[in-house]
DNA sequence: TCAATCGTTAAAATCGAAAATATCAGACAA
DNA sequence: TTGTCTGATATTTTCGATTTTAACGATTGA
């Protein structure tokens, strides 16, 4: 999700081709456990052989696919075990990640947060009426606010750990389909004024909530094994 | 470092040629920023341009080595800012995980991590006879007793995260290229200790000297810009 | 009936060539 | 001198074809 909507016919033939797939994947269009013929995605992707297995080993890389032996590849399938080990993971860097934030965070961090947070409510409200349209961009939205929530937090590398947890968490938010946008939006909100107030203990209680509840809420929607 | 001596020829062309340049990125053979120029990699190493690349992109998507555009590829640079980072995020993720290790470990662990501190241990003194021989198992044996302590955190997206990050971490370290093999045995020791008396406070604090020792050694070897 | 072997087919891994793109040096004009 | 245009060269990116490997079914022998 790190990239925006002007992004998309930038780059290389493999770069575009790399975002396609690795959205495909999150979003559920590319099911989890699904096998994926060189021959098919070829076609589908409009890339050669050589390229599609650039983007394949990449994404073997962040195992969002399992690249097994000499046979092939496949989208890395899910399960409520690696759903929890994946939000427990998580929450251990965002909630260090924002304790350095609120500790470090100037001026301009202060507007990132609120700008980020104005567009992802916003959404959000949007959402309640449209009934549930546009998830793609009110996921980017999502992972924008998190990312601004933590983008003072000094660290390169644990801002790009999260990034990539950040984007397996969301697999299975986007796979449970219904949304729980009130009590998500709730959070959010609360997660801000927690900002604005520099009270990292609260936002580390709240963010455990958020997380731990999208848990459940994904597991309740019962599509995983 | 996840792999051992059995493993050499083991696997697709790609899989093997992906771990020799992935150690000799790692042990300095190829030097941090150094231009990766397709044709002279593909006689070093015996491979199609095709096979190098899906190698390289993977390597690229693990940040040892940098794809800019449609410049190529080149061995990802080293700087002290970006060693404290990676060293601080080890440290967040290795404490959590010991004391995840400690409170969950069983007889199980205890026998791992008593086995891979014998093989370390053993390691350590003989370097200090013939004088910093072997460092490619030396820090293979070292990677797996720190592996080893945590290997019962219960959560394999953490092992996971965590190998990559040392893996990181421990290019630093062979670029600084004397040891500080007592300093660092005893510490070793100590952990072990620590582990068996299922101390993680104590752990932690041992941890954290641990590494950031390592951080100011090599930063005092001077060979980071 | 079952297991093992062999052949056939489908798929993946690997290769080298072709196309696209960047880099660099020299010429020319301001 | 400085800047920029242009062509030549080096390098990367992309492709389709070839080689290798796995998957599957039929055949044979116990």
């Amino acid at each position: 999700m790190a990239r925006n909507a002007a992004t998309i016919d930038e780059g290389t033939i493999g770069e575009r081709a790399y975002r396609r797939i690795r959205t495909d994947i999150l979003f559920g269009r590319l099911a989890p456990g699904e096998k994926l013929k060189l021959e098919r995605l070829k076609d589908d992707y409009g890339v050669s052989v050589s390229t599609l297995r650039e983007v394949l080993n990449r994404l073997a890389s962040e195992k969002l696919v399992v690249a097994e032996g000499q046979r092939g590849f496949e989208v890395s399938s899910v399960s409520a075990d690696d759903l929890k080990d994946i939000a427990s993971l998580r929450l251990l860097l965002e909630v260090h990640a924002i304790e350095q934030a609120f500790h470090g965070g100037d001026m301009e961090w202060e507007a990132r947060v609120v700008a980020a947070h104005h567009k992802l409510a916003a959404m959000e409200e949007r959402r309640r009426a449209s009934n549930g349209a546009d998830s793609e961009v009110w996921k980017r939205y999502d992972w924008e606010f998190h990312q601004a929530l933590i983008s003072a937090c000094g660290s390169r590398e644990l801002m790009e750990t999260h990034g990539a947890v950040f984007d397996k968490y969301l697999r299975y938010q986007v796979l449970a389909l219904t949304d729980r946008g009130d009590i998500a939006a709730r959070e959010h909100r609360q997660l801000l004024e927690c900002a604005l107030k520099r009270d990292a203990a609260t936002a580390g209680k709240v963010l455990r909530a958020h997380i731990n509840g999208g848990v459940e809420h994904a597991l309740a929607a019962g599509k995983i094994a």
